[in-house]
DNA sequence: CCACTGACGAGTG
DNA sequence: GCACTCGCCAGTG
């Protein structure tokens, strides 16, 4: 049966997106089993702690292909600091290109491009 | 146990 | 493309 999902679904989840890629709060929803869900995963990174430092958290943006403003000072430069640092590009508005860079979950064993 | 706290997204005008 | 509305829930103190 359905039951309610647990941080720990979405961390394992945000586990899986490879490295260079990128998921939406909303897809991460959806593919725990909860579309409509996008902001209870957003909450779920935002407790993210030490014990979950394998969380590739910064790899999980808003659906505009942008980086979500918290509450932490700096963090969204830092987010996207890392992001470059896999070799993802923003455009001058700060956004980067889904249609380039938003992980499919079917292309896990594959190839991609 | 209750109150408060957060990284969202799709639809409408 | 921007402003606004509504739906959504688990942790922590």
């Amino acid at each position: 049966m359905m039951q309610a999902f647990s941080y720990e679904d979405i961390y394992k989840l945000a586990r899986r997106i490879p490295r260079g890629r990128v998921a939406t709060y909303g897809q991460i929803a959806a593919l725990a089993g909860f579309p409509r869900h996008a902001r209870q995963v957003g909450y779920a990174l935002a407790a993210l702690r030490d014990s979950h430092a394998d969380v590739p958290w910064h790899r999980v943006v808003n659906a505009g292909g942008a980086v979500s403003r918290r509450s932490d000072p700096g963090g969204e430069d830092y987010q996207r600091i890392l992001l470059e640092g896999e070799g993802v590009e923003f455009d001058n508005r700060d956004r980067l290109s889904l249609r380039r860079y938003q992980w499919r979950p079917d292309e896990d064993s594959g190839s991609e491009l």
